[in-house]
DNA sequence: GTTCTAGAAC
DNA sequence: GTTCTAGAAC
């Protein structure tokens, strides 16, 4: 499966080269005796190859999940049915498909960029209960790589493992380094066979499109908005625990990852929707590893069970993870100190959690866990949004230690099983009593304590808002361990605050000499008050793009802003909403979106007031179109929202300016600037409900971005 | 932030 | 040959 692009007939190609495999390939493209036939001959052809006792690829795209159906249908069980999953970037199959049909040029160079555009609209992953054995999803050259030597391997009578192999985060934000991908070389020999990859697709979809635009226009309902938006988070009860027993207690990793999982595998269902998460403060965490792959063979659900690298006591402030709770491994006094994970939780919990913890026990067994519930007086509670500790005590296989069980795995497993069984239990619990801790929850919580600046009018759009960070677990983990340091462990607080910030370069001064003196610069200010500077940007992105500078001295950027700039925050947007409005008197048909970059190039903080025709001749790369149209541009209205509650604007990685380029509207992908450019143009595709929701975008009144 | 430009992509 | 991108310099 796969788009026209992705390399299904090389794919098929480099494994019957070598294969000792009778295989059959069933090509769409070249079944009509040479060329592109229809569906049935495909089936008719599978049919009678497999009746001669040979293995096939059906070499379609078969992108959705009736396409591909009657495939599956076609024989009963005694024949096995894999899938491999070619989802490789849109960018990627586009460039490709526009240069195997670039000899008509231009024009039909444009349309195959359509097509492939509108079939990944339709695409759906397949999965297991559709009657595949296997199922091998590659979402880049490596993972093709993989799967090709795989069944390069597989000999006449060989089988493979069944599952689902191969990441599903089909909704990854980021793409990246689409120039990697095309900067390889093709494997040899296959410069001959790409030319006949799915032409057939592309020739009847051109022809339906020929009285259309060059460039899909998707009037319809956008469904990528849900793919590369943030409407989809996560809001589920989870806990968080570490390996139990492996760091001081040198539990074997292996023995300890197989109990992990098992464990792992027998709750995640009993679980509702409530969700697991194993965390290790290294980046290269052996148990972590050893769990993830076993967790993969056995085909646990990787929405329900995830591992995560990081420091378990700042998950949410630093890995944007909102765990309701977390578990500590501990010792039989339950005790602060002692190092590790223990240490860590005790120290970031503060003397909150030990207290609550005499009242609940006084000591605990091996295979025991106590369920603790975390007063609000902890700043684990009000950072991290954590409303329970699981106290847990595992087996001591350590011989330095008093208690060890001398090497006794028989007894030592048998303990840590009861440990996991005992921890999850107690999650259980509070899953239970709770009903549905969410983030929901954890901002009514938050809103408990007293926020003086925060005015009452507009809990409704809170209520309704989307919850703060979205999980992006490698780009913020990343990030995350870059500012904590390898070694930074159990000391707790005090050194996160400090970031690696990148020193300003001289010609980055322009804003803050502005906002500074604004006398020197009276030709280009068109407002001035005591807190803020507004100008037009010297480089404007869109019809209208101005800048609105706060002249606080020291804030530079969003990520120096803390509770106390939520005044000025207001004031900007209030500013930025009135430039907006006024420019909508004169044009009624402009849509306005105010937000900050979460990385800015310039000091001083500035919010951007940008309309959304992108209509510019500076508009020029695709970190200027990232920018203003990938998650690092952070919307005022939100930024408001999360400094009132948490003290703090989340900031996303510069990663996503170098993701592949989409429509803002309707979310197609378009190979360079310039073709993006031209679709923009014209696009008017309604805007992703992400952008509809709380004011982050601003039009006319009546005007509707839905239409 | 922009400009410049080599070299890749087309 | 022309278009486009990415990286360095500023």
């Amino acid at each position: 499966m796969g788009a026209p692009g992705s390399g299904k007939s090389t794919f098929c190609d480099l494994v019957m080269r070598v294969s000792t495999r009778p295989w059959v390939r069933i090509c769409q493209d070249t079944i009509g005796n040479g060329k592109a036939g229809t569906k049935n001959q495909c089936l008719t052809g599978a049919a009678s190859a497999l009746k001669e006792g040979k293995s096939v690829f059906i070499d379609r795209c078969n992108l959705d999940r009736e396409q591909r159906a009657d495939f599956v249908k076609l024989v009963g069980p005694q024949v096995e049915k894999h899938a491999v999953v070619l989802d490789l970037p849109a960018k990627l199959c586009i460039s490709r498909s526009v240069k195997r049909t670039g000899h008509e040029g231009n024009l039909q160079g444009g349309k195959a960029a359509a097509v492939v555009n509108r079939m990944l609209q339709k695409k759906e992953l397949p999965k297991l209960n559709e009657g595949y054995a296997r199922i091998t999803v590659c979402q880049d050259e490596k993972d093709v790589q993989a799967a090709i030597n795989t069944y390069t391997a597989l000999g006449p009578s060989d089988k493979l493992p069944p599952g689902f192999f191969g990441q599903k985060n089909s909704d990854a934000k980021v793409q990246l380094g689409i120039m990697k991908f095309l900067k390889k070389k093709d494997p040899p020999g296959c410069s001959d066979t790409v030319s006949n990859v799915s032409p057939e697709n592309i020739q009847s979809h051109a022809t339906k499109e020929r009285d259309s635009n060059q460039v899909v226009e998707s009037h319809e309902e956008p469904k990528m908005a849900s793919a590369g938006s943030n409407i989809s988070l996560e809001n589920i009860p989870t806990l968080a625990f570490p390996s139990i027993s492996t760091a001081d207690f040198h539990f074997n990793l292996d023995k300890a990852s197989d109990i992990i999982v098992e464990k792992v595998e027998e709750y995640v269902n009993k679980l509702g929707n409530a969700r697991l998460v194993l965390v290790d403060l290294s980046q290269n965490s052996k148990i972590l590893s050893l769990v993830k792959a076993k967790a993969a063979e056995k085909n646990i659900d990787s929405k329900k069970f995830l591992t995560f690298a990081g420091n378990i006591t700042k998950l949410y402030s630093e890995g944007g993870l909102h765990c309701t709770a977390i578990a500590n491994a501990t010792n039989w006094r339950l005790k602060p100190g002692g190092g590790g994970v223990n240490a860590a939780i005790f120290s970031a919990a503060g003397p909150a959690l030990e207290t609550a913890t005499k009242a609940t026990a006084g000591s605990l067994s091996p295979g025991k866990a106590i369920v603790v519930p975390l007063p609000s007086s902890s700043p684990l509670f009000s950072r991290e949004g954590v409303t329970h500790v699981i106290h847990v005590l595992g087996p001591n296989m350590n011989p330095q230690r008093p208690n060890h069980l001398n090497n006794d795995y028989v007894k030592g497993c048998q303990i840590l099983r009861e440990a996991y069984s005992a921890l999850f239990d107690g999650f259980a619990s509070i899953v239970r009593t709770q009903g549905e801790p969410s983030k929901d929850n954890f901002e009514k919580e938050l809103k408990r304590e007293p926020q003086p600046e925060q005015g009452s009018t507009n809990g409704d759009q809170k209520a309704k808002r989307e919850a703060a960070p979205e999980v992006d677990m490698n780009k913020k983990y990343k990030s995350f361990v870059k500012e904590l340091g390898p070694n930074v462990g159990s000391s707790g607080d005090g050194n996160t605050g400090e970031q690696t910030r990148k020193a300003w370069g001289s010609w980055a001064q322009a804003l803050y000499d502005t906002a500074m003196h604004p006398e020197r610069h009276k030709n280009i200010i068109i407002e001035k008050s005591d807190d803020v500077v507004v100008l037009n940007d010297l480089y404007p992105k869109a019809q209208k793009h101005l800048l609105v500078l706060a002249r606080v001295e020291g804030l530079d950027r969003l990520a120096d802003v803390q509770k106390e700039h939520l005044t000025l925050l207001k004031t900007m947007h209030g500013v930025g909403l009135k430039w907006a409005e006024m420019f909508l008197s004169e044009n009624n048909s402009l849509i306005f979106r105010l937000g900050y970059h979460s990385v800015p190039s310039m000091r001083q903080l500035h919010l951007h007031v940008i309309s959304q025709d992108f209509d510019s001749k500076h508009l020029k790369n695709k970190k200027h179109w990232n920018s203003f149209n990938s998650p690092f541009f952070r919307d005022s209205v939100d930024v408001i929202d999360e400094v009132s509650q948490n003290g703090r604007a989340t900031l996303k990685d510069e990663n996503f300016l170098s993701m592949e380029l989409r429509c803002h509207r309707c979310r197609s992908a378009h190979p360079n600037i310039p073709r993006l450019k031209a679709h923009i143009s014209s696009c008017q595709a309604s805007f992703p409900a992400f952008l509809l929701q709380n004011g982050r975008l601003v039009l006319l009144e009546g005007k509707d971005a839905d239409h």
